[in-house]
DNA sequence: ATATAATAATACCGACCGGTCGGTTTGTAA
DNA sequence: TTACAAACCGACCGGTCGGTATTATTATAT
């Protein structure tokens, strides 16, 4: 029943404006469990705790755990792809673009938006053939990075910036590879030493591909 | 899929009794479970499936869930630790070892000796705050990697192979970095391209330092 | 103000969790 | 053959899991 936009929806939609804050609110507070302890090792009662709401509340507004697991994946993965986007879809030099989106990753390590590591990373090692509806989420999540640096790499081949021997996608694989490598190092040993030093590794690197 | 008792295994060996051969043979049954499934993903019940013992035999031989993953976390990184002890510990120039060490995760990818991918890189993701025993496990195997790398650059550092101004710590982050990272891309899209790619570009990296 | 729909809290479900234990089977050596 | 110990089994434990039905509370539109 398709009616157009008319009063009573509207009504209707300011009258949901408080659901979704607190759908929202749920969604955060779990984007931390979820990350911390893995899908498998958190609980309903974990987000009963976080969020302070009681379970029936939560599954008032989602369906199951495994639906309100993959909405929250969505919004930790955007947490990251959203900066990342920003780096390498904004105006100026490719190369500097390049070089900022992995410099990036230094200010990522030190102050974290999203308590226990990078999401994507993380969902994927969990993400196994016995969840394949958040694999396939977090493949999608992984192709949104490496589209955005494979079209920037073309951009800077097309221009004349990068050497035009220089392979879009093995680029991308090195810097993703690198850098997830590198915050799992970091994560693991609880510093940030890793990543810093694959940072210097990508930023000399990339410069080398400077034409 | 229920798997069959391997009979083979069960055969008599010379000094070993019978407990530690199965004790054994949970162990390696156990790692597969463990390596692919996470630890909060594997359940008493799904290793009594996967051995083919009752609940009681296994309890018999591991006072825990917990202490099994331990003893099944040193099995599987025992795997991956050993060839790389090999490839590095051995004869021959210090770049045709680090070269190899680094090529072996092309086969290590086409072939794997363990489902489930790495174990050091799945358990270093999984093993967070709340089980610090086996974070701590994984630290000293990430260690002994490391300490594998670094040990060989040195000597290459010190016998003229490699460019003096070569920073070993440095270079192991960005080794193991990248090869951890495409693992998990490879294993993620289930592909073995990323892991060619990385390595591929590891081994130009590392044949730059020659001198 | 009140009817009503949206939201939150409560009480509860069956299934399964990690773990235990008394008893049976199997291996071994005299 | 016998005797003993090691190995194994499987029923069972209390507790927690994800999920649901019902009731109570709150916000909103009339």
């Amino acid at each position: 029943m398709v009616e157009g936009i008319d009063l009573d929806s509207l009504k209707m939609r300011k009258g949901e404006r408080k659901g979704e804050r607190t759908r929202k609110m749920i969604v955060e507070r779990s984007a931390e469990v979820f990350n911390t302890r893995g899908y498998f090792g958190t609980s309903m009662s974990d987000l009963v705790r976080k969020t302070g709401l009681e379970k029936g509340s939560i599954y008032n507004h989602f369906s199951s755990k495994e639906q309100l697991a993959l909405e929250t994946f969505d919004f930790s993965a955007e947490l990251v792809l959203g900066r990342l986007e920003e780096a390498l879809d904004g105006e100026g030099r490719v190369m500097e673009r390049l070089v900022s989106a992995v410099e990036m990753h230094r200010t990522l390590a030190e102050d974290r938006p999203i308590q226990g590591g990078c999401p994507i990373l993380n969902t994927a090692i969990e993400a196994d053939d016995a969840q394949p509806v958040l694999r396939e989420k977090v493949q999608q999540a992984m192709d949104r990075w490496q589209d955005l640096i494979v079209r920037t790499v073309r951009e800077g081949i097309a221009n004349g910036e990068l050497d035009p021997d220089t392979d879009p996608e093995a680029l991308a694989t090195v810097v993703i590879s690198t850098i997830e490598g590198a915050v799992m190092m970091s994560k693991l040993y609880g510093d940030t030493d890793h990543v810093h030093r694959a940072v210097n590794h990508l930023t000399r690197y990339l410069e080398s591909l400077a034409r």
